[in-house]
DNA sequence: AGGCTATGTTAACAATGCTCACATACGTGC
DNA sequence: GCACGTATGTGAGCATTGTTAACATAGCCT
């Protein structure tokens, strides 16, 4: 216990879970540019070095988050109920745009080329978890491995264009029902 | 003219299309983190503040190779001999996912979040003028804006795909009849 | 209690984007 | 042809960032 004047104990207790934590908070405001160490440390009320401790570097940390993003996805795509492939499938697609866009600057670290530059093998795993049972539902469906690729690629291409804003969302539209539209038409 | 001797111009001439140019090249090798005003100027022989002459700052010169890269975009997309539209919408996904491995960090330029994030009304525009062709060609086929974005998902989808090194090209693969078997599926 | 290790702090280094005061070339009006 | 204003490049320096090294403190194990 430290003493009984309100003396800021050296020792954080958890500091790896807090700097997670508020780097994902503050990844999600700010970009993943505007995530830096000190600003981190400072936020947990640490000193610039102290992040050191649990992370080699700030690429390190970013992998991290990146992984936690994995999981979540993943957690998220084996949570829906659906039964018939088919239903799976839309489904699992509507959720993957969803996720995109509640967690935009996650979603985007998640596929950055900055992480897979780098050896990181823990990221590709996570992100091959993530993706398997996506490629097993779609390609069960009809034509195996190239159906697959193109409903995942729909899918994804989908969520990066709504991300970056670069499909414009109109005045009357509902987003989610456009969506869902987008994802049964096949042109 | 400058004196007999070989001393270097005090002025360089173009300096703007020299550092453009080479700023391109190191972004291709680099990838946008790598890309640094000293670098640059170091590159081109040139003080490390001689840069800031032609660009108000950082984004701005990565403004500017988005806006280029949107251009060369736009010509080779134009440069497409199909007639029918079929023909012609097939022809343009084949070639965007090719353009996009051709020229890889480039793509991700174009569609970097952090550009967008500031004002920057000449990126739009650029994009803009980039995309208007894709879904006037895709729109006209058989449905309408919905049809048009489902298409251009799709596409983008497998580029980004693919640039990320997602999709695994296995052995036997050849990536550009790879391509055109997915864009030519619909699931 | 004593010591080992984990965890945090402070101070500093190198590199980066950027700015300011100054130097030099260019071009335009007389 | 020449002075002068403007555009362009230089050099030094500032603030910030990621990172490291030496030191301090807390917690744990015997």
């Amino acid at each position: 216990m430290s003493t009984s004047t309100n003396s800021p104990p050296y020792h954080h207790g958890d500091l790896r879970r807090a700097l997670v934590d508020a780097a994902l908070v503050m990844l999600e405001r700010e970009g993943e540019a505007g995530l830096g160490l000190r600003d981190l440390a400072r936020a947990v009320g640490v000193s610039p070095a102290a992040p050191y401790r649990h992370f080699d570097s700030r690429i390190a940390l970013l992998e991290t988050l990146a992984v936690i993003g994995f999981q979540k996805f993943t957690r998220m795509m084996a949570s829906l109920q659906e039964t018939t492939p088919d239903q799976k499938l839309s489904a699992m697609g509507r959720a993957y745009v969803l996720f995109a866009l509640d967690n935009a600057n996650l979603f985007r670290l998640m596929f950055s080329a900055q992480l897979k530059r780098e050896g990181r093998p823990g990221l590709k795993m996570a992100a091959d978890a993530a993706f398997e049972t996506l490629q097993l539902v779609s390609g069960e469906g009809s034509g195996g491995r190239v159906a697959a690729l193109a409903a995942w690629a729909k899918v994804h291409g989908l969520a990066v264009l709504l991300l970056d804003g670069q499909i414009a969302i109109r005045a009357g539209d509902d987003t989610e029902a456009l969506i869902v539209e987008i994802l049964g038409r096949n042109p």
